[in-house]
DNA sequence: CCGATTATAATTGCGCACAATTAGATTGCG
DNA sequence: CGCAATCTAATTGTGCGCAATTATAATCGG
């Protein structure tokens, strides 16, 4: 008769931190989804309005160490921001190799819009202000290590 | 003279959980590729490859349940393994509709490789088991009810 | 000042993720 | 039975995400 694996709890789906993580990004992603296609934005796309929103005309290297991406992956993103209208590409005078990104008045006039996303997003969340806060601490706690093992 | 705009806090990049569990998403891909490069699975791949772990001979639909994605996800990811030997894919003969996913003997001998993968988690985590399992159950719980919201 | 090193983006290629559509099988209702 | 509604996968098209490579600019050491 053919032996049945034995259980291996840490290899069980449902005891993985890191699939908690995954499934509740995309269960995020989904719930964005209507609120960001009013805006034409994807969650990406929001991430780089949110970083412009606080410091405008930056170069993609502060934009990508900001969200943790690279150039191959901001490159497209931003040329299609850009393609719609909410920022300017352009390269720096001092140094010709950063590009720097700055908001089109389209693009600040958008964050009036964005303002409405977040109640959208804390209500399908059902958490308390409190609550969100210490799971995001708890969590960029847990990021931070395991970037910081990425260095050895 | 320009007038800045107010700094709306809800509107900050770091004060989002769903930031917060992006990036951790993220890092943890990081730490899991050198893992996985090994196995010569992607991180999606495992995710598939643990579901079949611990059910064998199952339809596509369910894996989809299971991981929260859809056929056009894991149709050409499961295409994939079994072009890799580690699975088989066959139409079931009571339902047609149905394609379901074996595990080849390759793919079951995996699965003595991958129980490595979770305790090098472990450590770049830094956690206790404690910790991670605390953190995990908060995610699910905000993950379901994300899920939850989106029926509405 | 020149050549090597380093820094910044862009490009290319591959693998998800998901919406929308299509194809074929099954179920259910009159 | 017959046909509509439903179900399961596959397909197509768009947009990340990242490794690897390339191109150009800046810097540094002799």
């Amino acid at each position: 008769m053919a032996k049945k694996p034995a259980p291996v709890p840490l290899l069980q789906l449902d005891n993985q931190l890191c699939f908690a993580v995954y499934s509740t990004g995309h269960a995020f992603n989904r719930v964005y989804k209507p609120l960001l296609d009013r805006l034409k934005l994807t969650y990406p796309q929001y991430l780089a309005m949110l970083v412009l929103w606080e410091q405008d005309n930056v170069p993609v290297k502060d934009i990508g160490e900001r969200l943790f991406l690279d150039s191959g992956t901001l490159t497209p993103l931003l040329k299609r921001l850009e393609a719609a209208g909410l920022i300017k590409r352009t390269r720096s005078v001092e140094d010709e190799r950063q590009m720097l990104i700055a908001l089109t008045a389209q693009g600040q006039a958008l964050r009036e819009r964005a303002k409405a996303v977040p109640q959208g997003i804390l209500a399908a969340s059902a958490c308390t202000v409190g609550e969100m806060a210490a799971m995001k601490n708890d969590l960029v706690a847990l990021r931070d290590r395991l970037n910081a093992a990425l260095g050895d």
